[in-house]
DNA sequence: ATGATTTGACCCGA
DNA sequence: TCGGGTCAAATCAT
């Protein structure tokens, strides 16, 4: 079942990219950011989870083949829809979508994002940010996301993906130099490369459309500062990319099902 | 100057 | 008419 190891793949380098996010903030960290700290440990925990409640509703499944029960639905990060009034239509209630709820709004997905609205939602004290890939014009990419804080405290952030990227991120990937320029983060990519070739610039000009985590969600303006023009990115994505043929962050409709 | 974000207006389905 | 989703002009950041 290639969907479900997808799955889990995915959710484990989620968790391994909070993982380097914590380390990357231990490494520099000077005082204050241990509130921060700890809704990192808390993600790599939940994604951690969530990969294995997967695996293990995957050998449910493979077990018990004639059984027809969704055993996804146990995983959080697989949520299906509330059913909530509105039109039918409604981006939440189309089949291809996925949500994921964590203590801290998901912005280094692997994916490029341009904003294009933030709304405040009826009976609920946060407002929605609404976010199309950055490439939707330049390759008709239909990926989008919303993210919405719906509990305060503790906080609690869900983001939800619309669509599937049809944009030719592998490719991206493979134009991203593996920074071996400090050895203690000598398994990262940076994606604003000190010394671009042509061919990299021409990327970055592609990838202008990068979020700025720089609203409400971020608790600390250094650290947006440093992560975001950044786009920290674990080589073991784009190692995943080439070892799985598949890129863990493109969802298919039938991951949905 | 250019590109991204913000935010009020508009669209459309319930 | 209401409310969620999107557009696009204004504003902001670099």
């Amino acid at each position: 079942m290639k969907s479900c190891q997808q799955k889990a793949m995915e959710t484990l380098l989620h968790g391994h990219g909070y993982a380097n996010q914590l380390k990357h903030i231990m490494d520099h960290s000077e005082s204050d950011s241990s509130m921060e700290r700890e809704d990192l440990a808390n993600s790599v925990l939940h994604c951690f989870s969530d990969a294995l409640s997967i695996l293990i509703d995957t050998n449910h499944e493979d077990d018990d083949q004639s059984n027809n029960s969704s055993p996804h639905d146990s995983s959080p990060v697989l949520e299906k829809p509330l059913h909530k009034r509105g039109r039918k239509t409604s981006m939440a209630e189309s089949s291809d979508y996925r949500r994921h709820e964590s203590p801290n709004p998901i912005y280094h997905d692997g994916f490029l994002w341009r904003k294009y609205g933030q709304k405040q939602i009826k009976e609920s004290h946060h407002q929605r940010s609404y976010y199309k890939c950055a490439y939707t014009k330049d390759q008709n990419c239909e990926a989008k996301k919303q993210v919405q804080q719906i509990q305060h405290s503790p906080p609690l952030y869900s983001t939800t993906y619309f669509g599937h990227h049809t944009c030719q991120l592998h490719q991206a990937y493979a134009t991203f130099p593996v920074d071996t320029s400090d050895p203690q983060d000598s398994h990262m990519i940076r994606f604003d490369h000190p010394n671009p070739s042509p061919h990299q610039v021409h990327d970055q000009n592609q990838n202008h459309n990068q979020i700025h985590p720089k609203d409400e969600y971020m608790s600390s303006p250094e650290k947006a500062e440093d992560w975001s023009p950044s786009h920290w990115m674990s080589s073991e994505v784009a190692h995943a990319v080439e070892a799985f043929g598949f890129n863990p962050f493109i969802r298919t409709s039938t991951d949905l099902s």
